[in-house]
DNA sequence: GCAGTTCAGGTTGACCTGACCAGAAGGTGG
DNA sequence: CCACCTTCTGGTCAGGTCAACCTGAACTGC
């Protein structure tokens, strides 16, 4: 139970729901869009001040994924727009003192909603690719959404998930950019998506630009969702 | 918990570990080799007397993978040639009148271990794709295992697992033909795998048979093992 | 020695990918 | 109004991958 942990339940196992949430922000330094999480400063033993992923204790009334929500509901005020489980960490030792189960998720958030989205109590938002010195195990898990984010990504439309219902296929690409962190090829990148036919075009362009107006497109009907 | 649940712990929730265990076997009706696991039989209420996946408990002093690991010594009296986490399954009404949240890890068995199998109490294997009407959500979980399994198979050199340590391409082939449930080309898929690098012939060839002695192979220094 | 079977390697054409080029279509500044 | 800049959008081209097919090699059994 990772944040809420309230007594060590001796000789027995607890569950807990974790959350590796990412939202697309600019970074500090650079500029550029990357990744960011949110993450939540411990205020209890174990690791009492160390940052750590949202999460909490699984409620016996309670789904796996609407457990997932309530952490993301509560860490960000927002219900997200894409929402799959990542893996379940059980090794005996990732907790001192008790043994606690977690089965994690990750989320992705879109822009827009980032905007208004309002931060809990006790939590700050990171860059993804600079995290490290958390809580428990979780850089570990941290590094393993983010592998199963840039794999993701490459066969399948997730990356919708970042972005409103109408975009460019500029800013589509922004996504996959930020995501894999390198640049590339407007051209290619252009047939491969159309070619994919996730996204379809909606008519109208994109005005007010300093240069040709980009075409607008939306999500295609989506066949298959999650997985 | 499945299989071997005690007393309903109300208004808590429990952990279970269950493993969906692969081999290969010949078809009973076809004879053409195929993906067999094993089920337990249910001795208790809720669904007793109904097929089950193999699984136990988590005990508080166990890793995950160490549980699903005694499933296997328990069930088959083997330890797995390889072993992955599948998903975690907790919905809150996957079992009646208590709330059980399963880990389910995936096995694959070579067949000379599966020969010397022996089956535990109320253990019987099945031909993977014919099961159905299991107890809880099983049969889900089966064909999840399955979607994984056929996935995988395709970009990574799991189908070894499926082989003693020396083989020949034609037996590597009819494995995956086996999980894929369709005949491959012999050429293309010796192209393929030896491209990969996975495999190093060892120089000598299998003698015996009724026509050109084919090369054996082993596998190559395994860089990556899991994931 | 001949037939049958499987191994092993080669060829071909369709398709995908990445790198690159060039025109189109807007705004911007003089 | 016009040169210029930026980005969009479509096209070409070389290299690699993949499926389908073909052919010779090597062995056993009759």
């Amino acid at each position: 139970m990772d944040t809420t942990l309230q007594e060590p339940a001796t000789g027995q196992v607890s569950l807990a729901v974790s959350t590796v949430i990412f939202a697309l922000r600019p970074h500090p330094v650079t500029d550029r869009t990357t990744l960011w999480l949110p993450l939540v400063r411990r205020i209890r033993q174990p690791y009492e001040g160390r940052w750590a992923l949202p999460g909490g204790p699984l409620r016996p009334d309670e789904d796996l994924t609407a457990s997932a929500r309530h952490t993301l509901e509560r860490t960000t005020g927002l219900a997200p727009q894409y929402l799959e489980q990542l893996y379940s960490f059980g090794a005996v030792d990732r907790s001192p003192h008790d043994r606690v189960v977690s089965i994690v998720y990750w989320a992705l958030v879109r822009p827009d909603e980032d905007a208004r989205a309002t931060d809990g109590e006790n939590v700050e938002w990171f860059v993804a690719d600079e995290v490290e010195g958390l809580a428990f195990d979780h850089d570990a898990i941290v590094a393993h959404a983010l592998d199963r984010l840039r794999a993701k990504i490459t066969y399948s439309p997730i990356a919708l998930a970042f972005l409103t219902d109408e975009f460019t296929l500029a800013q589509l690409r922004e996504v996959h950019e930020a995501v894999l962190r390198r640049a590339l090829d407007p051209a290619n990148f252009r047939r491969q998506v159309l070619a994919g036919g996730t996204v379809v075009p909606t008519g109208s362009h994109l005005t007010g630009t300093s240069h040709r107006p980009p075409a607008l497109y939306r999500r295609a009907r989506q066949p298959e969702e999650n997985r």
